[in-house]
DNA sequence: ATGAAAGCGCTAACAC
DNA sequence: GTGTTAGCGCTTTCAT
């Protein structure tokens, strides 16, 4: 245990008020005054505890942020991005893995490290609007990532059926017909994907396109291997799609290298976009076109929104944001030969 | 506000001890006891508060893990790990960056959020030994990452100059002789990358081959572009080395995107080994050639290093522990052709 | 087996 | 301008 208010105040001869004033730097302190406390503060070593601090005051400074992990570029990036958000307002961030399991989601949601934390961003992948009803820790919430909810809570999301929508159309304006989707889930129950692929839907029908389903690949999870094996799949059923739109980057690069595997040439003999704008596509070989949303903004709306309730708005009615996103065209995609 | 013990204790007509009892699983209450209290829980939604439980414990369940940034995949899922191994211990992690800038490490060294975390993992780039002498914090501190600290505190790091004698090995085994290296640092007072770079010196040596600085290529960071930048600076000078060993994943994935623009194949033309083993480098077009650090036991070993000194053996010696490293042979290497 | 009371380190009200 | 004091919610002796 190191020193405390207290010990100051003995070694100082002074009050632990008068300490306290000068660690808050609370103006009216004579200047002597300051001086002397500073000396004792520095002789012992005196850092204010924050845990009592907090106690005293009701809040940490501490905002949670659950991902489903950290393994996935964008979701690191992502969470990068909060962690520097959160600094500009002096939060530090606490991190938790969901693993995109419902159970581990509710159990977040619920009230993870309660008191501890001043609010909590969490970016779900199956949890469910029900899941949330019964949410009584009072720290507030914002939800990120592509679901949309039907409840009380901040939602900081692009708008993915339109944004899907913007992929697919980059391709049909190339020309591509026989344009896949990878990455739905398995399971039809919870569908994380069904905005993607509704724009997927919608796209398609607005060009005059057949919805072949036969041309949707369902994965078991979200990474590259997931991708890999989607587009396998498809192409040992006889599938030979013209382009592919994938739910996300790693999917998107795990097609790239399945189809390299089978002498498939990207993008003369199959086009790929991904969805997420990670790095990793940037500097792929063949560099990826994809949906690119706005991390930075998505981060700062999201802390700036709890921070916003914690500093005296805590009745702001809950907002469905929807920050910006991008096309990026790069070599994964060009006209359709022929 | 929830409620509190006095809150619950009031409601069911018992002493603040006996629902503390309750809460904590204390074996002697009474069973009737025990299931007025917890109606009396349950009603008003208790939640105890651990800021307070922490304050008169000492003690918080948080782990602070600083480290450069998690735009580095390398970094990223090293933090998923110590996330994972600190859960199994039931802690938390605060998740911090410096950016690699020794300030924000003598910072976050000296005493980050100091009361709030119990203990301190730091992966540094800048910071120097001396930077750690003064450090007052009483909060366990385990190093990360490549440097050596003469510093009495737990370092966790693989054998990096054993380890790129490993990779550059495995080139000059190819038959390559004119090998690269990426990734040097260009300010030379501080050089994060000199272990590494030994390696290579010292296992060209033994191979009998020359060390030639001129095939030794500065970066400004650790990212793709700086290894693309490298890799195209080198061969602007006329460079043409038969492989590169490259300081790390992304500067290796740089530096395969810089090659191929310039129509040079990999591993053809040039063999290219990186060092991480990032999720990336395995399903990249041309599958990376890495040096795989057990990242998985850099985590557990860190987690289990901070939580025994928490645990009552707080004066353990400190310890330089090596975790394994293996070299996997991908196809960014091959035979060196003719 | 249960209760009363002290105190972890701090801040905020109020007094002087 | 500085000191006194109560109390944030909890755990922990010490009684009973």
């Amino acid at each position: 245990m190191g020193a405390s208010l207290k010990d100051v105040a003995q070694l100082a001869g002074v009050s632990i008020k008068t300490v306290s004033n000068v660690v808050n730097n609370y103006p009216h302190v004579t200047p002597g005054m300051r001086a002397k406390v500073q000396r004792a503060i520095d002789e012992l070593g005196y850092r204010p505890n924050l845990t009592a601090r907090h106690l005293r005051k009701g809040r940490t400074g501490i905002i949670a942020l659950a991902v489903p992990e950290l393994g996935n570029p964008y979701f690191a990036e992502l969470a990068g991005a909060v962690v520097d958000a959160a600094a500009r307002h002096d939060y530090t961030v606490l991190l938790d893995h969901t693993a995109g399991e419902r159970q581990k989601e509710i159990l977040v949601s619920q009230g993870f490290r309660a008191h501890v934390i001043d609010g909590l961003i969490l970016s779900p992948i199956e949890l469910e609007a029900a899941d949330l009803l019964g949410r009584t820790d009072d720290a507030p919430l914002v939800l990120l990532g592509e679901r949309e909810y039907d409840a009380p809570y901040d939602q900081i999301a692009i708008d993915n059926v339109s944004a899907a929508r913007t992929a697919v159309r980059h391709l049909t304006g190339l020309g591509h017909r026989r344009i896949a989707f990878l990455g739905a889930r398995r399971e039809s129950a919870r569908q994380p994907a069904h905005l993607r692929l509704r724009g997927w839907r919608e796209e398609l029908t607005a060009a005059g396109l057949p919805c072949d389903d036969s041309l949707v690949a369902a994965t078991d999870g979200y990474g590259r291997v997931d991708g890999a094996a989607a587009m396998n799949a498809l192409l040992d059923r006889g599938e030979r799609p013209d382009a592919v739109f994938a739910y996300n980057d790693l999917i998107a690069i795990g097609a790239m290298r399945a189809l390299t595997d089978r002498g498939l040439r990207v993008p003369d003999d199959v086009a790929v976009v991904g969805f997420d704008d990670i790095e990793e596509g940037r500097f792929s070989t063949i560099a990826l076109t994809t949906v690119s949303p706005d991390k930075q903004a998505i981060a700062r709306l999201a802390v700036e929104r709890v921070v916003a309730r914690l500093a005296g708005a805590p009745h702001l009615v809950p907002e469905r944001i929807q920050p910006g996103y991008t096309l990026v065209a790069r070599e994964s995609t060009a006209r359709r030969p022929g």
